[in-house]
DNA sequence: TGTACATCAGTGAACGCGCGTTCACTGATGTAC
DNA sequence: TGTACATCAGTGAACGCGCGTTCACTGATGTAC
């Protein structure tokens, strides 16, 4: 096991760079440059699915996107800023699917339904999710913080005490659920099923 | 590499080690030994503590032991087996405390309550659990398997349908309970009211 | 009692390896005249 | 049209480093006689 998971956090080997004047990349502006930038991030999906956000490690990930290990660094400033840059491209490819799922119904039951509906699809569709579902967090930072907001409210039309509190286990609770369906990688009803109960509390 | 067989021949108290098998070690008999794997246990939760599972490597950990490297090999197999074995000892811990708590209890939705409130305190007396939390995995492998499994019955008896499907995302929802209580080193009464009401459900 | 030896635990230098990162350089494309 | 130059992206060898693991050795303790 090689558990570099939570690596993202810290940076196990030291810079000679300065500490306070964090290297810079100027952003791809050709076509062929923001391809490669996209192959990168398209690789490191890949990477992930396979082998876990451990196994991010930039020589597996210029490896499977074919290019140079100097590529990397063109359009990363470096390793945690790539996991970033990953992470964000799946909070905005789940996050609009969402976003169109929802965006008819007002705040309510249904709209939550609907939500977590979209949620468990989209991550269907990305299985390297899987990875990162594990540690989203639902701390200060990641992206589950911003779905503990878009459930709060649903939560409040619905009348429920508590919404706060409740709307950041119902996110546990849909992630668990997203887990449990990525493990066969298909829908699970039964699973959807007692969610369901859990946030509609007959 | 040489032929590792061959040049432990060369020791006094020679060993059968052929290539293919794993690496064995010999329990700790003596108080000495036993107290020294003990300490490296310790050292574990103490740098999962403040490093996180990822932190956790050998060289931390024998600096936090205060041993030599080479000492950790006379307890664990690899490091691996030290992970393995820190898991195993938190999961006692919490199951003893939980085994307690719900002994005089039937099966039912005291027990379960009982449970999770033995589980939440436990968490917080260990607060190195936070980082194993995350990744404890509820699926196939990790302690919080049994966890699902000592749920479900509970609910089977509080005439809950899909109760298997449903104790894996109460494990969940108690799992991020424990983790929201861990961020700030306290009970959160208003986390442990909204989870009772997802499980209770009135 | 002393002595020889077996057993157990501990030591730390040394190893090979993969990691993240750097940097001097090359090539491709666009623009000016 | 050709030529000179600027800009952008890509390259890959090389670096230092921390990692997990090994192994020949030392020291402590127990036991036999």
């Amino acid at each position: 096991m090689t558990d570099r998971s939570c690596t993202s956090e810290r940076s196990r080997y030291h810079r000679a760079v300065p500490a306070d004047v964090a290297r810079q990349v100027r952003p791809a502006v050709t076509p062929h440059g923001l391809r490669t930038r996209a192959a990168l991030l398209e690789a490191g999906r890949a990477v992930a699915e396979e082998h876990g956000l451990a196994g991010i490690s930039v020589n597996a990930v210029v490896a499977a996107a074919g290019v140079a290990k100097g590529t990397f660094y063109v359009h990363f400033a470096d390793r945690d800023a790539f996991i970033a840059a990953l992470r964000a491209s799946f909070a905005e490819r789940v996050g609009a699917a969402i976003a169109a799922a929802t965006e008819h119904h007002e705040a309510g039951a249904r709209r939550l339904l609907a939500g977590i509906d979209a949620y468990l699809d989209a991550c269907l569709d990305q299985r390297a999710l899987k990875a990162l579902l594990r540690e989203a967090g639902t701390g200060a930072d990641g992206a589950d913080n911003t779905f503990a907001r878009a459930v709060e409210p649903n939560l409040r039309a619905m009348g429920w005490r508590d919404a706060h509190a409740s709307a950041r286990l119902v996110v546990a609770l849909v992630a668990e659920a997203a887990v449990i369906e990525l493990e066969t990688g298909r829908r699970d009803p039964t699973t959807r099923r007692a969610l369901r109960r859990f946030v509609q509390r007959d």
